[in-house]
DNA sequence: TCTTGACCTCGAGCGCGCTTGGGGTACTAG
DNA sequence: CTAGTACCCCAAGCGCGCTCGAGGTCAAGA
């Protein structure tokens, strides 16, 4: 397949995988575990992704990697799957994850302050040992 | 045991645990991995903690919630146990945790961001449902 | 004396989020 | 026609950081 024609088909599983920056493995499991609907597929019945689906799996990333779970996730696809009446319940799942990432944040920036001190010690006690 | 003599005989191992926040599971599971040397132990084999063992414990988890793992922390404790002539290469070794630290707090303000965008979508689109 | 409960050791098990292996199909270039 | 490559599906496996279970010791209290 050429690039020309890419928004009409579609990406193929490889290039989705470099453009969202997960292995086509992942995006099958993704797939499996419903985080991703209806993936179209061409004639052989391999999968097309579309720029929507890119941007999706981006967002699922987002997610993860602040720590929302595979179920939390579900969920949250879930919800969207079943229309706009369920906008509070997703305003809702979102603001419980802000506060985890925020408190999350926290302690990293209260781990970075000790890592800091050690390493303040570190460079103190090698500086004073330089002198002698 | 009372409360009196935990100075001289240290904290039973439920005591650590608690002060430390970690499981006695967890305080084993440190001590075989390494990353615990020498617990003292009263005449009939039980572990007795000393407040420094609470403070390196707490160090410890700081750096195994901020994403070092269990492989690090062990050639960070092997190298403290090697004497003062390794401390630069403890200095590399936190250096190097505190710049994964910074990226990761800042990729977590980044999804933070996507989140407050999709709350703030959300709430729109509720705050117009409601004025109809 | 008996029970209770906190501790001991050792090895196996678990949960999560992927990842890999095996066996098959389909299109493309040489 | 053949080889190569990209894909398909399914189920099993893996790595990490714990966590649990079984079977035993020990000491205090009823």
């Amino acid at each position: 397949m050429t690039e020309a024609n890419i928004e009409i088909d579609g990406l193929t599983p490889s290039q989705m995988a470099q453009q969202a920056d997960v292995s086509i493995d992942t995006l099958h499991y993704y797939e499996r575990e419903g985080l991703l609907q209806a993936i179209s597929r061409n004639a052989s019945g391999h999968r097309r992704y579309s720029a929507t689906d890119v941007a999706w799996v981006k967002v699922l990333r987002c997610l993860r990697e602040t720590g929302m779970t595979m179920e939390q996730l579900r969920t949250y696809c879930q919800l969207g799957e079943q229309g706009d009446h369920t906008q509070p319940e997703r305003l809702d799942l979102l603001l419980c994850h802000r506060s985890k990432v925020v408190q999350k944040i926290e302690a990293m920036q209260q781990s970075l302050a000790l890592v800091d001190y050690k390493i303040n010690f570190y460079r103190d006690a090698l500086s004073k040992k330089d002198k002698q």
